[in-house]
DNA sequence: TTGTGTTTTATTGCCTCC
DNA sequence: GGAGGCAATAAAACACAA
């Protein structure tokens, strides 16, 4: 493709004729936008800069204002037109201003802002494709920021419930341990007693680990027994059991002591690591509250493993910790 | 002064619209 | 098919630390 950027800077589609043009009308332009004294919008020393064969920064405006040299400075400017220059303090000033009022230019608009800047239109065009690219990107921050503002709060919301939760199963777990060790008093009898009763291998399916502890094989009879009092305030409901970390494909399976013993053998995976630390954390304090439980009395199936529940109502109410 | 990172100006190639 | 927009990129200009 033909370069479309060539259009201007030294090349023959921008002759002395529409140079003489373009600053003029631009000095006329400005000097009714910028006061009678326009010099400042065309330049200062540190404006519109270019190396010149001595090395040293010029302003391109600022050569205009000494009439002598004014052909030769435009001369020696249009010369350098391959060489990149930066706009003015002002010019930029002005594009910004217009840019604000509309990011997109018509034609007209577009050669009228050349004329009125001593630029070209296609320079023009260029300072807008490139100040709506750099609007872009900072929309994007923006949005992220903003997305990123959001997430943060959100986890923040997340973590504060999640230890809301933990407290609260600590404090359950706690709860129900002293009703067990009161109900031992009483004469009553625990899963544990359960299992020694009916002598039997006891299949515990928990559907939630702690609110859903399923005596499938526990008989009837003593399920009922269990089935008393006021111990329905521990019922599993406490927890929430739509938590995503446990569901009812969970559970969990022991055989008779001796046997391998798999304690909330999870089918799923979705339970996170600080999760299950946690959990077990809680469990771990909470027996170390409760000394009192001891391992003989629960059918541990490994001699590090202890089990805290009991059933409640239809549903039984137990765990298992290290 | 020089090396390096950032910003600004300009180019290129592709796409869409009329 | 030409004009113009956009994304990607080059390259000059600039800022700044060492």
């Amino acid at each position: 493709m033909m370069a479309r950027g060539m259009l201007y800077g030294g090349g023959s589609n921008f002759d002395q004729k529409q140079r003489d043009m373009y600053f003029s009308t631009a000095k006329e332009h400005l000097g009714s936008l910028f006061g009678p004294d326009c010099s400042s919008f065309f330049g200062s020393s540190s404006m519109v800069s270019f190396r010149g064969v001595n090395g040293g920064k010029r302003s391109f405006f600022d050569s205009f204002d000494q009439e002598d040299n004014e052909a030769d400075e435009l001369g020696e400017y249009f010369h350098q037109a391959e060489k990149k220059r930066r706009l003015t303090d002002n010019q930029v000033q002005f594009l910004e201003k217009c840019f604000g009022e509309e990011n997109k230019l018509e034609p007209e608009r577009k050669v009228q802002l050349a004329k009125e800047l001593g630029l070209q239109p296609r320079q023009i065009a260029i300072w807008f494709q490139n100040r709506r690219a750099r609007w872009k990107t900072k929309q994007l921050e923006k949005e992220y920021e903003e997305l990123r503002n959001r997430y943060d709060d959100l986890k923040s919301n997340y973590n504060t419930l999640l230890k809301e939760k933990e407290n609260l199963r600590v404090e359950v777990f706690q709860l129900t341990d002293k009703l067990l060790v009161k109900e031992k008093g009483n004469g009553q009898l625990t899963l544990c007693d359960i299992q020694k009763q009916s002598n039997a291998s006891v299949e515990v399916t928990v559907a939630d680990p702690i609110s859903r502890v399923e005596l499938s094989n526990v008989p009837s009879r003593i399920l009922k027994q269990q089935k008393q009092e006021d111990l329905s305030s521990a019922k599993s409901d406490v927890f929430d059991s739509e938590s995503p970390h446990y569901t009812d494909k969970r559970h969990s399976t022991f055989i008779d002591q001796g046997d391998s013993a798999r304690v909330f053998e999870t089918e799923q995976s979705d339970l996170s690591q600080d999760d299950d630390e946690n959990f077990g954390k809680a469990m771990l304090s909470t027996a170390n509250l409760l000394g009192k439980v001891e391992d003989d009395d629960y059918p541990a199936t490994s001699s590090n493993m202890h089990y805290f529940g009991f059933p409640s109502d239809d549903q039984g109410f137990g765990f298992w910790t290290y």
